[in-house]
RNA sequence: GCUCAGAUGGUGGAACUGGUAGACACGCAGGACUUAAAAUCCUGUUCCCGUAAACGGAGUGCGGGUUCGAUUCCCGCUCUGAGUACCA
């Protein structure tokens, strides 16, 4: 038969799937290799082209590593919490568990058909409570810890509890918030618990803070930086106004170095490396105390007596000729002179107006303001003038800056602008036209560092301001804390209630703490997060639901219809199926909880041995949703629906294609059936006469005087993801976020590919969390992604059609094809690129593509409409959108899983064009063909293979290994190509070879590869763990090479010589050769250059 | 501005440590098979001069350098892409 990929790639995946052919092994003797693609969420569009370029490759690496013998783990789950589900919800009022519900179905069946190894009984979904469970798990442990500089780690919250109540505060060097107070074991006893919270809360890792945010009243919601255009909201264009808000935020400040110091032990791209040096912004320099002048003479100033700045170059100090402080300075007030009052007020007025990010981005106008006083030059006790200016900004260091007119630019303008001294400080120093921030030459105008160098002048300064108290070396980082909270609705509840103002941990026993449902997904009028909308939705923490006298309501409650008999067996199973629903299950689930229909409706319940899908123990109604199962076992089911109604339930079934079309609709229908029953006849289930139907209390819907408010905000899009790859260690597990053996077993990520987008977001926090968690002695390793490769992004290709344009200038339904389009006045228009086939337009469809070009006419050349091209980002609007669900339609999953390899390397950027994807295709066939006779059957001979034959196979094994450890994927398919090309020319079908070709390209083209496979008489399911064929140089020796002679460099002819000649003969060979000769015209030759195995060059 | 990455035929790209530039594939041109088309197969295809061909010259963004020999190493520049920014 022909190359069928269709029903072969079918065949294939059912097969994987069914016989979990990818499922990682716990328990193995083999070494581990973890391969895992950075979390995809899954948006409404579904994959293009794009997103599996990254995937394919992992997959190939994954499939690659198991036949080299390593137990591989390769997941893959769903990043699901975020704002398009939210969006979309806001808009539909469809709950967002709903649509992301369908959108991972969506995923999935893309994901499947391209035949990809993964785990799935791995699959996580940080929107599933079983997983947030453990987000909210690593939260608290955040919160009961703090950051010990001397240990230079985490450490228990209660270690610093113990510290106070023995030694007070002193002794602790914690990261920790600025304003902490000093005090003596003594008085920290006396503080009341509530006090001593609140100076706790300073040095948790997670805590509050004030921080300031862009709040648009008329969307109710905070936005970030770039949605905010000119002080308006993108969205809608409302004003958008700077508001304090208490916010959850990470002290990721306190891991700076460490984040730092780690990148030098992985193996990421530099590029990527650099991005996060860039982000943490060290900088080595030293803090300087300028004394303020006439201080005492200064009223109200009560405190500091001088201003503190930072400073990178500080040998630069005697070039300091005035100070610049934020207007929002602490000390503006103060240092402002009544002569300077108007100034001064008139310039923060001004200020006030511009955003931080307009005040950052106007780097051009020069503006500010004297306040009148000075202070003093430590080190000189010269007078320097203080100013004001909006390009200081208070929130970054300490608000304040020492200009050096002649090294640094901005300070230079500023001077000129305002007439204040330009001194220079070193000899070579060029500053006349612009500021010269040279190391280079030796200090002048510098007191005791006159004549010195660079390095010899900050190393004196140092200790001098050391020496006087006015300084002292001191490292800055760039990066912030990062703020953990976000006023939204469909992200982790953060498990913190509040009492008395104060925020406490919920009891660990209480988690998860599940999102409650609300009316709207919108802020409340009075601008309070979504959660706000949940009624009840409060915490009381005791009394605590534990079994002390007896079952919880909850487990009574289960037991109340289940079969005693049967019970603990049946207790485990509808856990299990709780954890892991259907998809159908699950948007049912959705809908149906917290008394949505009117009824209380449990899941996954026991009745009799039965688990009832759903029911309403009130109403007797048993609903059902069939999947494959039931449809094979009918009988068994119609058994089982006769004794539900005989114990008075009522059942009623949905398939699951039913509740995935029309999920509201179903919800209806249960909802009238309810309505219309009667209370169930308890009597009829055995033992269950007097028991009483009790609604169990969650941890949401406690009442009581006593009760609390829970934290309203929820946890950012990144906090799910930032410890993801542990959870797949152990995805299952219902007691530990991952257990210890599993952690212990596969460590680390060993191969991490995705695309450069994340490397100041999520690829910063988790390391941040790993580090936290190894801190912890949670996790083993202290960086968790070893290697790292970015894959480059996927662009659009566009193609055009050149309308042709009358004298009006209005367009008219002629196109001119693009050769001719500049002979003619014509304007461009998007085509559709899947109506275009390279870049000749089909004109059948074009006509058939909108309504107004089916009369279109065209000017062609050579017969052809030639379409324009252009690389642009790939979207919808610009019709460039390629989907791989069409590509596999046509070539199959083999031929798009080689043919993005083929497109080029994996880190380079390019444009996607489908021109190349036949070559690809014509291989697939042509390396089938080579296993079958021109009759298309197969047909394989179990002959010795040829000399020739052994080359080409041993080439193309090393070449593949030596590819894929360098991750070139690209050339191994080309290299496919040149030995299937010289195998067919050989005309060999010899199984040996074939064979190990099967092996070879299976992590490439898997379904090709098990149907040959097995063709050949090997058990279905074994290649995968088939072992690599083994690389034998000795079929590649070569007796003679054909080597280039060169004269001066210049190649003119091969030669060839036999490779056990030794330089020296070679020489003699090649110029007692007749055509050397001739070339030679009669001149001895300078020199002659002879590489064995490589080259002769005569030199003339 | 700074940091990083990149620039090779009509196109995607190859050349791994300085050693035959353009592998492999697309496209294009010509041919075979066919009533025809599709599919398939064969041949050619960096550019220029010349041309039946041999042959000759140029050539890896631009200008220099090191070397017997440079796409590869060094210096300077241009352009493209990514990140980042009054960060003290």
């Amino acid at each position: 038969m022909d190359y069928q990929f269709k029903d072969i790639e079918k065949k294939w995946q059912q097969f994987w799937a069914d016989h979990q052919t990818f499922k990682a092994e716990d328990k193995t003797t083999k070494p581990k290799y973890y391969v895992l693609d950075m979390f995809p969420y899954p948006s409404g569009a579904g994959l293009h082209v794009g997103h599996p370029l990254g995937y394919i490759a992992s997959d190939i690496f994954a499939r690659y590593k198991r036949l080299k013998g390593f137990n591989v783990l390769h997941p893959m789950g769903y990043d699901s919490f975020g704002l398009p589900a939210e969006q979309y919800a806001i808009q539909t009022g469809q709950h967002p568990a709903i649509t992301t519900e369908a959108n991972i179905a969506t995923y999935r069946r893309q994901l499947d058909q391209i035949g990809f190894s993964f785990d799935w009984s791995r699959e996580v979904r940080t929107s599933s409570p079983g997983y947030y469970k453990w987000t909210q798990w690593i939260f608290m442990q955040l919160f009961n810890s703090w950051y010990n500089k001397d240990a230079d780690k985490a450490e228990s919250i209660a270690k610093l509890v113990s510290h106070f109540e023995q030694n007070g505060s002193a002794g602790i060097n914690a990261v920790c918030d600025e304003e902490i107070l000093s005090f003596t074991a003594a008085q920290w006893k006396a503080m009341s618990n509530q006090e001593q919270q609140a100076e706790l809360l300073k040095y948790r890792l997670t805590y509050l803070r004030e921080s300031t945010v862009n709040w648009c009243p008329a969307l109710g919601t905070v936005l970030a930086n770039d949605e905010v255009k000119d002080g308006f909201s993108e969205r809608g264009g409302y004003p958008v106004e700077q508001k304090k808000m208490m916010q959850w935020s990470m002290r990721i400040t306190a891991y700076a170095d460490r984040l730092l110091q780690g990148l030098d032990t992985i193996d990421w791209p530099e590029p990527l490396k650099e991005m996060q040096r860039n982000w943490i912004g060290k900088s080595v320099g030293a803090s300087v105390k300028f004394p303020i002048d006439n201080a005492a003479n200064i009223k109200s100033l009560t405190t500091n007596h001088y201003i503190e700045v930072f400073t990178t170059r500080v040998d630069t100090i005697f070039g300091v000729t005035f100070l610049v402080i934020a207007p929002e300075h602490e000390l503006v007030d103060v240092l402002t002179t009544p002569a300077q009052k108007a100034d001064i007020e008139a310039y923060i007025t001004k200020t006030k107006k511009k955003s931080e990010l307009e005040r950052m981005a106007d780097a051009k106008t020069v503006s500010g303001a004297f306040t009148g006083s000075y202070v003093l030059n430590p080190l000189n006790g010269e007078k320097v003038q203080i100013w004001i200016a909006d390009y200081v900004l208070a929130g970054y260091g300490t608000g304040a800056v020492m200009a050096v007119p002649s090294g640094d630019q901005r300070d230079y303008l500023f001077a000129k602008y305002f007439n204040l001294p330009i001194v220079p400080i070193i000899d070579l120093q060029k500053i006349d036209i612009e500021a010269d921030p040279t190391k280079e030459g030796k200090y002048i105008n510098s007191d005791f560092i006159n004549g010195l160098t660079y390095k010899e002048a900050t190393a004196a300064v140092v200790a001098k301001l050391e020496a006087i108290g006015a300084g002292k070396a001191k490292v800055n980082f760039r990066m912030r804390d990062a703020i953990f909270g976000r006023q939204r609705y469909w992200g982790e509840p953060v498990p913190v209630y509040f009492k008395d103002e104060l925020p406490y941990l919920i009891e660990e026993s209480h988690l998860p703490l599940v999102l409650p449902e609300v009316d709207k997904y919108l802020p409340t009028e009075s601008g309070e997060p979504p959660l706000a909308r949940a009624t009840g939705w409060n915490y009381k923490p005791h009394p605590n639901p534990t079994r002390k006298g007896g079952l919880s309501e909850q487990a009574a409650n289960y037991r109340e219809t289940a079969d005693p008999v049967y019970y603990e067996q049946l207790k485990e199973f509808s856990q299990a199926h709780r954890n892991q629903p259907t998809e159908a299950e699950n948007i049912l689930w959705q809908l149906l909880r917290n008394n949505q229909s009117g009824h209380k409706i449990r899941r996954q319940h026991s009745i009799g041995q039965f688990i009832a899908d759903f029911v309403s123990l009130q109403k007797g109604l048993v609903i059902e949703l069939d999947g494959h199962h039931h449809k094979l076992n009918k009988e068994a089911d119609d058994a089982r629906t006769e004794v539900l109604n005989h114990f008075g339930f009522t059942v009623i079934k949905f398939t699951n294609d039913e509740v995935l079309e029309n999920p509201t609709g179903i919800v209806e229908k249960i909802k009238l059936k309810l309505d219309s029953l009667p209370d169930r006849d308890k009597t009829l289930l055995s033992g269950d006469a007097d028991s009483e139907v009790k609604v169990s209390p969650t941890g949401g819907d406690l009442e009581g005087a006593d009760a609390f408010e829970y934290e309203l905000s929820t946890m950012p899009g990144w906090a799910g993801s930032s410890w993801y790859w542990y959870r797949y260690m152990d995805a299952n597990n219902d007691h530990e976020f991952a257990s210890k053996e599993a952690i212990a077993y596969w460590k680390d990520v060993d191969l991490y590919i995705g695309g450069s987008e994340h490397a100041t977001g999520h690829l910063l926090y988790s390391r941040f969390w790993n580090k936290f968690l190894k801190d912890m002695n949670l996790v083993v390793e202290e960086e968790p992604f070893k290697k790292l490769i970015n894959q480059g992004m996927i662009q659009g290709r566009s193609n055009f059609v050149y309308r042709l344009i009358d004298e009006l200038g209005r367009g008219t339904n002629t196109f001119v094809s693009y050769g001719l389009s500049k002979q003619y006045q014509t304007s461009p228009l998007h085509v559709d690129v899947n109506i275009v086939e390279n870049d000749v337009l089909n004109i059948d469809k074009f006509k058939k593509w909108r309504e107004e070009y089916a009369n279109a006419e065209f000017i062609l050349e050579g017969g052809k409409y030639i379409c324009g091209v252009e690389v642009e980002k790939m979207s919808k609007s610009k019709f460039n959108v390629v989907n791989p669900d069409d590509l596999i339609e046509r070539y199959g999953a083999d031929t798009l899983r080689m043919y993005e390899m083929f497109l080029g390397p994996l880190e380079q950027s390019k444009p996607w064009n489908t021109n190349g994807i036949e070559g690809v295709f014509k291989f697939l066939r042509k390396f089938w063909r080579l296993f079958h006779n021109d009759a298309w059957e197969f047909t394989v001979l179990n002959e010795e293979p040829t000399k020739a034959e052994l080359k080409s196979l041993h080439k193309i094994i090393r070449k593949v290994e030596e590819d894929i450890d360098r991750f070139s994927f690209n050339t191994s398919v080309s290299s496919f190509m040149i030995a299937v090309n010289e195998l067919t020319d050989l005309k060999c079908n010899k199984r040996s070879i074939l064979q190990d070709m099967v092996t070879i390209l299976s992590p490439y083209a898997p379904h090709i590869c098990e149907e040959l496979w097995v063709l050949l008489g090997n058990e279905a399911g074994t290649l995968s763990y088939a072992p690599y064929p083994k690389f034998n140089a000795a079929y590649l020796i070569e007796d003679e090479f054909a080597y280039p002679i060169s004269i001066n460099g210049k190649t003119k002819m091969n030669l060839s010589i036999s490779l056990s000649l030794e330089p020296k003969d070679i020489e003699a060979s090649v110029l007692a050769n007749a055509d050397v000769q001739k070339y030679l015209d009669g001149k001895a030759p300078k020199k002659v250059i002879v590489v064995k195995g490589r080259i002769v060059n005569i030199v003339l």
